[in-house]
DNA sequence: ATCCGTGCAAAAATTTTGCAGCTGG
DNA sequence: CCAGCTGCAAAATTTTTGCACGGAT
């Protein structure tokens, strides 16, 4: 129940939060922004501010059980966070964002950053990429 | 002369666009946000409108004169591209900014890009750090 | 003279904040 | 009942655009 994770955060269990929760849980789409979020809350019933999306989702952010995004394009998307961690390529064609771990690249980050005398607190990695064309590839 | 950087970009030469560039070439900060490029221009002498230096940087940008970065934070940040490619690692304590290359991390990420049946167009890597405890590492 | 470029100010787009009222525990 | 949340609207921030003027060729 997703109440809990709201409790485990020290956040009350209110309408806007579940909803906004559901929402980031039930849809395809794992990338979304305030906006996008705000759309399907309208489209589903609930009567949420958009002011509220963002203060909502800053404290899921703040709390872990989300991860805001800056790809390119002005305005940030979040999503959900489980726990495995991946990084994306973006078809930017299409859009499409496809999730990826590379464990050898992972390794080699935490390498260069002790090399640097730092350690690694978060990383944030993007592939803009689009299909290859000499060949069949992933059906598009 | 950087006058020629301009002419291959199809652009005129005109004093606040020699005087941008003159800014992200000569000046230690490498990564600037507009804001930044309007004050140093300010101090300078330059009467230059914030809106120009938008107008500008994007021309470089699809010039490829120069890259925009979306760290966190809201707000891009331009950088002169110098060919020479290379990522990011951004000192979460001090805001600093090292550079880094590494060809190993480059191969793999064309390899999963393969994989996927894409290629890759560009990517966006930086890493979270801070200083490690435990080491003398680089001053602060 | 023409065309491109610039400054300024207004407009957009995105995110944050103040405040009065409502809600969950 | 009380603290914390929410909605609304206004504000703040960052970036873009409209327009008339100015400069280079």
């Amino acid at each position: 129940m997703e109440s809990q994770d709201l409790r485990n955060a020290g956040l009350k269990v209110t309408l806007p939060r579940l909803k906004i929760l559901e929402i980031l849980e039930g849809n395809a789409m794992r990338h979304m922004s305030a906006e996008d979020v705000y759309k399907l809350l309208l489209n589903e019933d609930a009567d949420i501010g958009l002011a509220t999306i963002y203060r909502v989702l800053t404290q899921f952010e703040q709390a872990g059980l989300v991860k805001r995004h800056h790809f390119e394009g002005g305005h940030a998307v979040f999503e959900l966070e489980r726990g495995d961690h991946h990084d994306h390529m973006v078809d930017v064609d299409s859009g499409k964002v496809v999730e990826f771990v590379s464990p050898e690249i992972e390794r080699l980050q935490h390498e260069i950053a002790e090399k640097h005398g730092y350690e690694i607190i978060g990383h944030s990695l993007v592939m803009y990429v689009k299909a290859q064309e000499g060949r069949g590839g992933k059906t598009r």
